[in-house]
DNA sequence: AAGGCCATCAACCGCACACTT
DNA sequence: AAAGTGTGCGGTTGATGGCCT
């Protein structure tokens, strides 16, 4: 047998509220205190809600001191620093952020925050390279529905945020070092979110056709190659042996540094090895596009601040 | 201009925990 | 100790408005 229902749901009121049923809620509130009581408190103030759903009120926008909308970058960057701790404990989080609800942090984190981080980090990526396509978010939608994993180039240097005034004491102790500004927390954080690392990768011995893989490569020469130089307008097609495959997001190599990208093989019964791919793809670089005429001046992908 | 798609956010739902009896 | 009940939390949904094609 299962719990009874906290309220008769047939003869309850459900969707956004009026603002009469906020200023009876708030006057009585304001005047009595919920009485310790929330599931009676409807029916004293004469208000077809569930009291669960006056107390989600009450918490989310009618009691005082409550702020909305316009989180500082201070304020993202507690957020942050507090999910790759303890993950999404909204409840935590909001507590160490005055004004703010665990409801309003968690849409912001879903809706905004989330996407925020990825964009300023592929727009970092982007500015490594000497030039680009231009490129709509639309086409970083798609893109990203169409790999398999979202694969993190190692990030050139760390990310200059100020470190956030001190706050409250948390109830619990957290693990390591929790600030934000530096490259091993960003990490953990955009592994938290799905991103992977060229060393994260678990390189398969066997690179099956039409999959999705991940690749890498260590640019060890004395030469800067790009493949925004040399790539096509939609990515390009590099051909070695018997497999091809495909790049969607060329991007530029740097000497010295570590890349990761994705692509899609398309052929064939070929068992060339990780190892075997990445050299020829990358260096030499495939001939430039006959037609090609340079890239147009770069779009930003995602505003960095709201 | 209209329809479709997407982002946002308020609100709901179900579960787990805490407290009381 | 066990059952019943209220509360809190996090995931999810649905309404809405704006943008894009």
């Amino acid at each position: 047998m299962g719990r009874a229902p906290c309220c008769d749901k047939a003869n309850v009121k459900k969707g956004p509220w009026s603002p009469e049923e906020d200023t009876k809620l708030k006057s009585y509130i304001e005047q009595h205190g919920t009485g310790g009581n929330w599931i009676a408190l409807p029916q004293k103030i004469g208000l077809k809600r569930c009291g669960k759903s006056c107390r989600l009120r009450w918490l989310n926008y009618l009691r005082p001191n409550i702020k909305h909308g316009g989180f500082s970058e201070e304020e993202d960057n507690i957020i942050c620093s507090l999910y790759i701790s303890i993950g999404s404990r909204w409840s935590i989080i909001a507590a160490q952020l005055p004004g703010r609800t665990d409801n309003d942090i968690k849409n912001y984190w879903n809706t905004r925050l989330k996407k925020k981080l990825l964009g300023k980090q592929r727009k970092d990526q982007q500015h490594t390279r000497r030039g680009s396509k231009q490129v709509t978010k639309r086409d970083i939608i798609n893109q990203d529905s169409a790999a398999a994993v979202t694969y993190w180039p190692e990030l050139p240097q760390p990310m200059h945020v100020p470190p956030p005034p001190p706050p409250p004491p948390l109830p619990f102790p957290i693990q390591g070092g929790q600030s934000f500004n530096d490259h091993a927390s960003l990490r953990r954080l955009l592994t938290k979110l799905g991103g992977r690392f060229s060393d994260d990768v678990i390189v398969p011995s066997v690179v099956q056709p039409n999959n999705q893989y991940c690749f890498e490569n260590n640019i060890s020469t004395t030469t800067t190659t790009t493949f925004d130089d040399v790539s096509m307008q939609n990515g390009f097609t590099a051909e070695f042996g018997e497999m091809v495959v495909s790049c969607n997001n060329p991007m530029r190599v740097d000497e010295g540094m570590m890349y990761g990208f994705y692509g899609t093989t398309s052929s064939s019964e070929s068992a060339a090895t990780w190892s075997d791919l990445i050299g020829p793809f990358i260096y030499p670089p495939p001939p430039m596009a006959a037609g090609f005429h340079g890239w147009e001046e770069e779009e930003p992908l995602m505003p960095l601040s709201t």
